[in-house]
DNA sequence: CACTCGATCAGCG
DNA sequence: CGCTGATCGAGTG
C-alpha cells in the first residue's frame, strides 16, 4: 500500500534562479537546481496544509542565506524516506559543517565511524537529494582538490567562493 | 548472489 | 607527477 503522496512541487525564487522544492507530508524530500529557463513549475493545488507553506518559507530563507555564503538559521524538516542509514549518517554529518569551512571525504567517513568508507561517502554525497541545504559543496578531496559535484562543478566553486573558501 | 563503478586516499617510483 | 591497490556502499542483471 504505497500511498504515493503526490509531492507538492513549489519553486523557490532566488537571485540565482528558481530552485524546485518537493515536499511530502513529512517534510522536504527533494530540491532541484534551477532549471534552464522558463522552468515553469505549477504550484499544483495549493490546497495542501499550511504546514507545507511554512516549510517552504524556511526552505526559501535557508536557501538564500546559504547562497549568500552564510549559515542557515533553521532548516525545514527533511524527509529522507527511502534512503539508507549510511547515507543519512553522511548527510547529517555534513549538516554540521559551518559556512566557510570544509571537510574532506575522509573526515566525514571517520566522523561516522567508517574511516575507510571514503568512496562510499562520495557516493552518498552524489545521492544527496537536497543540495545546498545539505552542504555537500563544502566537502573537498583530502588534498584540497575540489572533487566533483552533481549540480555542476561551477556551483560548487561559486558557493565556496561566497563563503570565503579558497581552492 | 556476483560483479562493477564511484564526487577517495595514501603509498611508491 | 602519474599509476595502483585497498575498501565500502549501492545499483544492475
Amino acid at each position: 500500500m504505497k500511498k504515493k503522496n503526490p509531492p507538492a512541487t513549489i519553486p523557490v525564487e532566488t537571485a540565482d534562479g528558481s530552485f524546485v522544492a518537493h515536499y511530502s507530508e513529512k517534510g522536504l524530500v527533494d530540491l532541484d537546481w534551477p532549471v534552464k529557463k522558463n522552468a515553469r513549475v505549477r504550484p499544483a493545488n495549493m490546497k495542501m496544509s499550511g504546514q507545507v507553506l511554512r516549510w517552504h518559507k524556511l526552505t526559501t530563507a535557508a536557501l538564500k542565506k546559504i547562497l549568500a555564503g552564510r549559515d542557515a538559521k533553521e532548516l525545514p524538516p527533511l524527509d529522507w524516506a527511502g534512503k539508507t542509514e549510511f547515507q543519512i549518517s553522511v548527510w547529517r554529518e555534513m549538516l554540521k559543517i559551518p559556512a566557510g569551512k570544509t571537510k574532506s571525504y575522509g573526515e566525514i567517513a571517520a566522523a561516522i565511524g567508517n574511516p575507510k568508507a571514503v568512496r562510499a561517502v562520495g557516493g552518498a554525497c552524489g545521492a544527496n537529494p537536497v543540495p545546498v541545504l545539505v552542504p555537500c559543496h563544502r566537502v573537498l578531496a583530502a588534498n584540497g582538490k575540489i572533487g566533483g559535484f552533481s549540480g555542476g562543478l561551477a556551483w560548487k566553486r561559486t558557493l565556496l567562493a561566497r563563503e570565503g573558501v579558497k581552492v
